[in-house]
RNA sequence: GUGAGUGUAGCCCAGAGGUUUAAGGCGCCAGGUUGUGGCCCUGGAGAUCGAGGGUUCAAAUCCCUCCACUCACCCCA
């Protein structure tokens, strides 16, 4: 038997409510907000996301889906949604609108990992973008996006970590200094760390190793080493963030595992134990310049649908209660039949969801069929009901039953709550 | 990529080498007399016991290899 790709699943009719739900929650935030959905390939030139400067950071090292089309052209499954956001924005000249641009999508991505908890090869993020403007008040807005986000989603308790880890005039100082610091550390790093050190060691700062983690308290903090800009960029931030009244954790080992990012950097993880973070972003001031474009400040943040999902059920939210059931059309014998299809379509046509029964049941089972469904009326035409054009409408709730002709029908269905 | 646990019908699961022709519950289908659901009763369909190989007279039950699922690490949404 053919079985979904790991770390694949398919969304059932039973979990689309969720679905939706979050759905209509970004669509009216966003409006709100005067952010513009757009939605961008799942493939894309795999270069979009290996570029120059991405090494270094697993998702594009070795998660990502990459392969060759027909054509010979290598592809990859989109790993996140920033750069195809930032390629469209050059592709199509977005730079001519009024700056910023504020844009927002929601759809897959794919990272080839083993699957856990909140974490598969398909996901769905849904994500911001503000591009054209450094201004820190927009950092701060679009943080408040996010914790509206999480707020309007009915997620209470979270806290909203920050940090700067500065740009690309002062953190090389910074990654000196701190190579500097681990290095005299290095024999009781653990076996991960020592790599990181190599690597990335702006990762060193949050191993959740415990050794790791008392010599990353004392390492030196980014915030000491930002250039003058970067420093009154954070401090406006924080300003404003107290002005919006949005409460926030300073936290200077907050790194992000994505190469592009620079100045801003946040997270927001709530209280109640999902073992993935849910929400994080920050500033990418340098990324659409290596993209090819002019030098164009940008921030934003991603959520991750599935792991809000896992969070939103542990809670037990209520979800809005689901539409009823459309109206079953229940016959008996092969004339009544004709009439039951002829009436289906006239009640579609007149806006009325209507369900007609197929094959050749009984009665009782076409009922058993309408419970099942759902449906808060089921319409019934027999051999006595075709005589004299009418048809029986029983209410499913109370069992109530009226005769009506079938000409009154949808006018009655019509004045009815279904 | 590393480590641990698990894999029996659509779902929940009994079953731990030999009357198992693999049990039960939910769900599904059909009946409980003539055209009426949701409760109850009866019956039925549905499982090559994750796949492949091996041990044995005998394997769902033991061994090996894959595969998948779950959880953690790594990494990240």
């Amino acid at each position: 038997m053919y079985k979904a790709p790991r770390g694949t699943s398919d969304i059932l009719p039973s979990e689309q409510p969720y679905w939706k739900y979050i759905e209509q929650k970004v669509i009216s935030l966003c409006q709100l907000y005067g952010y513009q959905f757009l939605s961008t390939p799942i493939i894309e030139d795999s270069r979009l996301f290996t570029r120059k400067r991405a090494g270094g950071t697993d998702i594009v090292d070795k998660e990502m889906y990459i392969f060759k089309d027909r054509g010979g052209q290598e592809l990859a499954l989109k790993p996140e949604g920033t750069a195809p956001v930032c390629r469209a924005y050059l592709e199509h000249g977005l730079f001519n609108l009024p700056q910023p641009v504020r844009l927002y999508y929601i759809g897959a991505t794919f990272r080839y990992e083993r699957p856990q908890a909140g974490r598969y090869r398909q996901h769905h993020q849904f994500g911001i973008e503000a591009i054209g403007d450094a201004d820190p008040a927009l950092d701060a807005e679009v943080i408040e996006i996010a914790q509206r986000f999480l707020l309007s989603l009915g997620i209470q308790e979270f806290s909203i970590q920050l940090n700067s880890i500065g740009c690309k005039a002062c953190r090389p100082q910074y990654i000196e200094a701190l190579k500097r610091y681990y290095s005299a550390y290095e024999d009781s790093l653990c076996l991960d760390c020592k790599t990181r050190l190599e690597k990335n060691p702006l990762r060193l700062l949050d191993c959740k190793n415990e050794r790791c983690q008392e010599i990353a308290e004392k390492a030196p903090k980014t915030a000491d080493f930002l250039c003058r800009e970067c420093q009154t960029h954070f401090h406006s931030l924080q300003e404003y963030l107290g002005i919006l009244d949005i409460p926030f954790q300073l936290n200077h080992r907050l790194v992000r595992g994505l190469d592009y990012y620079t100045r801003t950097v946040f997270e927001i993880q709530p209280r109640k134990e999902t073992p993935q973070g849910v929400l994080g972003g920050g500033r990418y001031d340098d990324l659409i310049e290596d993209l090819g474009g002019k030098p164009t400040p940008a921030v934003g943040f991603a959520a991750g649908i599935e792991r809000l999902l896992l969070n939103l059920k542990e809670q037990g939210i209520a979800l809005p209660p689901p539409p009823k059931g459309a109206v079953f059309i229940a016959f008996l014998g092969k004339e009544a039949k004709n009439e039951a299809m002829k009436l289906a379509s006239s009640l579609r046509g007149d806006g009325i969801a209507a369900i007609e029964s197929v094959g050749d049941k009984s009665l009782k089972a076409q009922l058993k069929q309408a419970n099942g469904r759902d449906s808060s009326y089921t319409i019934i035409i027999g051999k006595e009901e075709l005589e004299t054009q009418n048809a029986v409408l029983r209410n499913m709730k109370s069992g109530e039953q009226k005769t009506i002709p079938l000409s009154q029908l949808a006018a009655v269905l019509k004045q009815t709550r279904l």
